[in-house]
DNA sequence: TTGAAAGCGCTAACAA
DNA sequence: TTGTTAGCGCTTTCAA
């Protein structure tokens, strides 16, 4: 039995990956290349007659066409990449996860880095992407000025900062404001009647200056020191309760606890517990980021909810139109947080 | 003041992206294209002052190489991609952090698609992934025979399999049985003396495997039926306290249950907590996959450990390994699961 | 509606 | 060690 199938296991150059190509299912169909390539990207413009004989000619040899060759040629990638700090258990993942479906949906692809909270290897991740010729950058948060982000400007890929606000965003933004976070978290404690306050936080920027506010906030309405325990890289739940541990040793009175995030939050929960400090009675506890599970546990806890999935659903349509020449009428907008008031405060 | 810097803003040519390529490199360089591409790629197969006058030029330029154009030419991606059904408090994702960090260390890049535990956006995902010709593919599953997995056999592309076993994978498998850990926690839950089981499981296979392993572990021993509650696709710990409900409702001896996931026995743990259920006295529960904060609740969450970080530094070795055309010794690995025994059995 | 030609920006292959 | 040439597989451009 005689087969016109191209056969992908004999390459044809020495150089050719040996799999099946436009040329094959063109030649095949008896068409220019050209052809069959707008018979399978664009329906509309060719015959019925040629568009029927391109698409038995894809089917007999299974041709999957090849993005990277065509995005060389149309210098379209199709492919956003994200960079976030953390990939596990991780506030920014709902975000994630928001992007990857929208870009789907359109044919787009997600690449995906993490710096590991690390502004040096944010930086090499960066040039890494840049050099994919991705059709925009997710970054979830802000830039620092300096080589990466000047470099960033000068790519010209559109690109979303996030989970913060700027003045000065490399291109658009989405995000809100880690200030306003400590002042509302403080406001919402002080209306409770809490006067004694602690803070648990990890090392990170962001949380530093919800810590700051928070605590400025605080020494403003006459209340004395806020507690500090920084918890550096380490954002588990043991962390939250070798906190509460050493707040309770150092800072007994203490009422109210705001931490830097929900898991860290489940750790003073969890130790407070098991000392039987009855929460909220005797200590309020807040968290950052409303993870998933929050508002089940037992007492459910009161936490700052960020709207991670809008986030990244207008980042995926920012970035997309952006790709495709349309202009982003808001390119910075502030979405803002709200109080998630529950069982712990 | 005059400079040769070429000017990415003016466009050269009508179909150029406009930025900076090897091509301007290698004129200010003084040298031809292929000679500037070595100098990048391969510092030692050129003379010292080529070199210099190379690094001069990339540096002067802000030169970022086209990773597409260069792929293409190659027929090496450096990209690797993987598909997880979920991104969001995932089991899976320790696996992919770990990929991750292994394969930016090496240069490569990781595309990542979620699908969402639907197997016709596997399908669909794996289709869009094969056309981007990564030079690897991560599964965290093993592929049902089907269009889908007949294409990726086709298309010659190193696959990794995971996170179960079978005797057909399409490539390389780094896996462990579910059967066997239905099997041992059964055991390990009748060693501890429980009579009354009941599970709780989510709805997909092999969640399914382990539950009917386990049941049938039960049966043998003569200990009559296992209660089920299936929580479909909400794998949430919301679902694990209701299904704490049902069970006591509907088989209020129970005294030990097997959950499918850890955020589900910690469901059940919440639940038992508020109704005064004693926890491990009255109720055994187990998850499964080890959250890293299991081990610090209260009780301390027994579970099934997977070591998911191994899984995806092996899965990127291999996947590297066969990408550069070594041979890969042991394609077939099971990884085995140990029963972590916490305060919750 | 279809096609021919000419790239996209890089590297493999071969030659000097 | 360096360079010339010829692609990789696709799409843009221009012409019929």
């Amino acid at each position: 039995m005689s087969t016109n199938i191209p056969v992908p296991a004999a390459k044809k150059s020495r150089r050719s990956s040996g799999a099946i190509t436009l040329q094959d299912v063109a030649k095949l169909a008896g068409v220019a290349p050209i052809t069959a390539s707008r018979a399978i990207n664009k329906p509309d413009s060719v015959s019925v007659e040629v568009l029927k004989k391109v698409q038995a000619a894809v089917e007999r040899t299974g041709y999957v066409p090849n993005r990277m060759a065509g995005s060389l040629a149309s210098n379209r990638s199709r492919v956003i990449a994200a960079i976030v700090p953390s990939t596990v258990i991780s506030v920014f993942m709902q975000t994630v996860e928001a992007m990857n479906n929208a870009l789907f949906d359109a044919g787009y692809q997600l690449m995906i880095g993490q710096s590991n909270y690390s502004e040096k290897r944010e930086e090499a991740l960066l040039e890494a992407v840049v050099g994919r010729r991705p059709d925009g950058i997710f970054l979830a948060g802000v830039l620092r000025p300096g080589k990466a982000r000047t470099r960033l400007v000068a790519a010209g890929i559109p690109v979303v900062e996030s989970w913060d606000l700027t003045q000065t965003p490399v291109d658009m933004l989405i995000g809100f404001s880690h200030l306003e976070i400590g002042r509302a978290v403080a406001k919402h404690m002080m209306d409770k009647g809490r006067k004694r306050f602690a803070l648990v936080t990890a090392g990170d920027e962001r949380a530093d200056r919800r810590s700051t506010a928070f605590k400025q906030a605080i020494h403003a309405a006459g209340l004395g020191e806020v507690f500090t325990v920084n918890v550096g890289e380490s954002r588990t739940l043991k962390s939250g309760r070798d906190a509460l541990i050493k707040i309770l040793a150092k800072a007994p009175k203490t009422d109210a606890i705001f931490c830097s995030s929900d898991l860290l939050a489940m750790g003073v929960l969890t130790e407070a517990l098991k000392r039987g400090i009855k929460v909220p009675k005797a200590l309020a506890v807040m968290g950052f980021g409303d993870v998933s599970f929050g508002a089940d546990i037992e007492p459910a806890l009161s936490t700052v909810r960020i709207n991670g999935s809008d986030i990244g659903a207008m980042a995926a349509k920012y970035l997309m139109d952006r790709a495709e020449g349309k202009a982003v009428n808001q390119p910075i907008v502030d979405v803002g947080f709200s109080i998630v008031e529950r069982g712990s405060s």
